[in-house]
DNA sequence: CAAATGTCCTACTAAATCTATAGGATAACA
DNA sequence: TGTTATCCTATAGATTTAGTAGGACATTTG
């Protein structure tokens, strides 16, 4: 399951990815327009700015707006901010790789090589999905 | 994050799919070789068994089995029973369709065609393998 | 029949994660 | 110097996950 974070995430970013660059967006406006809990929202774009996506400006006028071309953001990039490691194991992340307890050898473990079929064919959804695509809907 | 549930559901059945059909297998073998929680063990493979994937014996020489060849049992199948929709949000499920509560018109969701290509994408890796694919390794 | 073996089934629990909410600190603007 | 809006930490209720406990039931064997 998608967890409301990221789903709630991948909204304000593309309602962001709509509006002009240089004009912030206030959170009570993208959580009336995109029906989501303010205070859980504020939480959000707090962690998209910390990991690089947003930009802030506090006061009057203030607000949060996209930094970089939403052509240039690609959802690899999201998920992993917003959901954790594209991998649904760890020991076929790419970047979180960690070795499973219960499984004495990789090569072996009918799991492992699944996950990777999986891994794989998200990370190229993601990877050819930009918020810029998402933004025409 | 795939389900430790899952995870040893899976492992159980290509271990199953390596012996003999008609020589039912103890939990407790199982539970040994695959370094699964023995109780734990118990609860799945009654489940898959409630959803016509196993078939079982009681008393001695009793145990597990198959029911089908493994080249006809897909992973779409495991997955659905046991973790649950291949879709990430309900408004992209087949089987399992719900309209989100927060989302007035899916048309225009971002969220919901990423999730469409990433349901369609995971389809394709689940549908074309099977237990015997995965009892290779 | 009776004992041993192994599944069947319900209920329960500890821990982790998710989904928020509260409330004040901080910065910018008029 | 108010007003506006983000910043940040802490907390809490609900849900899910992962596993445990314990006895009922069925089957085989002596």
């Amino acid at each position: 399951m998608l967890s409301k974070k990221t789903k709630y995430g991948i909204k304000a970013l593309t309602y962001l990815a709509k509006q002009d660059r240089n004009v912030p967006v206030q959170i009570a406006t993208i959580s009336e327009v995109e029906n989501i809990s303010l205070k859980f929202l504020e939480s959000i774009l707090l962690t998209l700015r910390k990991n690089g996506l947003l930009g802030s400006k506090k006061g009057k006028g203030g607000g949060y707006y996209l930094l970089k071309d939403p052509k240039e953001v690609k959802m690899t990039t999201v998920m992993r901010i917003l959901e954790g490691p594209i991998a649904m194991v760890p020991c076929v992340s790419l970047n979180y790789y960690e070795k499973c307890a219960d499984c004495p050898n990789e090569a072996e473990c009918a799991v492992h090589h699944l996950m990777i079929q999986v891994r794989d064919s998200n990370l190229k959804v993601y990877g050819e999905t930009s918020l810029a695509d998402l933004s025409n809907y």
